[in-house]
DNA sequence: CCTTTAAGTTAGCGTCTGCTATATTAGCGG
DNA sequence: CCGCTAATATAGCAGACGCTAACTTAAAGG
């Protein structure tokens, strides 16, 4: 009687990943609420009872990619950041930031969009990746501000809002990019890296 | 029988405004389709059916929040820039374009959010958004650096990129403040607009 | 005071949503 | 080849959703 369309079987950690890229790609386009667990079931190919065998609710599933991306520590590159600051190598430093900051919204702006989305619909864990990354991004920058200020090096300015205004000068770029998508940002991300640091670090007047 | 509660009859102008007044607020907080029309009515102090009297759907609601904000015109201020571009003088130009930006995220942060939601969603009236103010502003700047670039004034840069770079130091103030709300930006404006300015006209090294 | 108009309500339709109790079957260890 | 486990499907509940037909009543004009 039944026509089921034997399914593979995956292994259910397979299956799970699965789920979670299905999961990146819909919310990162609609948002929490504009997805519904039957548009994501089908979407993974199977059917609503799989998503809650691997997750307990819908909510669960959405702070599990939220916490994984939080968790994705970029620390690899704070120790060479804070030897660029030591060895007072601000073009160094801004530089990788800058390309840090550029690869992040380019390798995968689906996460671009889904952290934007969960700010503002205000997910609790959405501060969990501020305070991992937004944070710490502008503890990086303002003690680099203050190490090179202290030397002579640098104006004296105020150092988070001269670090926010560096993140904003790159991060614009990207999220252009993730939201309105005019150019490709991918193709242009060393000039832009060059002149946005360039022009961060020398001013644009002569 | 009924113990209706007499509630005040507005004039449907009134009425209508109120409407919009209410759903701008919950729309910028919960999206679109965060938002639900009983939702909606409550918070205006009506029943479901007096809104579908002022608005055909939930949808025309919605975009005729969006059509209004999108209208509003800044060109006041397209003679002022023009001239300041004319005279050379980037300081002013430049110290302007801050201001009116910053004024626009601190006067009401919730149509920042709203626009943020509804490009991210995808409606269309949010490209209109972008054609009348983003895409204008940075044509404005543009025109600005170039000018410049012909006197000798400024250093040869990518115009469009050196727009955005100014444009992201700017709005990146004005959206941690609108999403994640640390600290007041309207308190600290001035000085924000004045190291903001000051950095992107000489830059930060000495 | 009576008529007319429109601002407002009640009640509820059809559909979609998150989620689940229950049944079924693929595939591995023995 | 069997039996067990886990991966999957069917069917559907209870509530929320966008929206509407039909009724009620406040208030302005003669």
């Amino acid at each position: 009687m039944s026509a089921t369309a034997a399914r593979p079987r995956l292994p259910a950690s397979k299956r799970r990943a699965a789920i979670l890229d299905a999961a990146v790609e819909l919310f990162s386009s609609k948002g929490f609420r504009g997805v519904t667990t039957r548009a994501l079931a089908a979407s993974v190919g199977v059917t609503e009872p799989v998503l809650y065998q691997h997750f307990a609710s819908k909510h669960a599933l959405y702070e599990a990619i939220l916490e994984m991306k939080a968790m994705e520590a970029p620390f690899e590159v704070e120790r060479e950041l804070e030897r660029f600051t030591e060895a007072g190598d601000s073009q160094a430093f801004f530089t990788l930031l800058a390309t840090l900051i550029l690869n992040w919204y380019c390798e995968d702006p689906r996460y671009a969009r889904l952290l934007m989305y969960s700010a503002l619909e205000g997910h609790e864990l959405s501060d969990l990746f501020y305070e991992r990354h937004v944070a710490i991004f502008y503890g990086w920058v303002t003690r680099h501000i203050e190490s090179q200020v202290r030397r002579g090096k640098m104006r004296r300015t105020p150092p988070l809002l001269a670090a926010r205004a560096f993140a904003g000068m790159v991060a614009h770029q990207g999220l252009i990019y993730a939201i309105y998508h005019p150019g490709d940002l991918a193709a242009s991300r060393k000039q832009v890296v060059k002149t946005v640091v360039d022009l961060y670090l020398q001013g644009i007047m002569k």
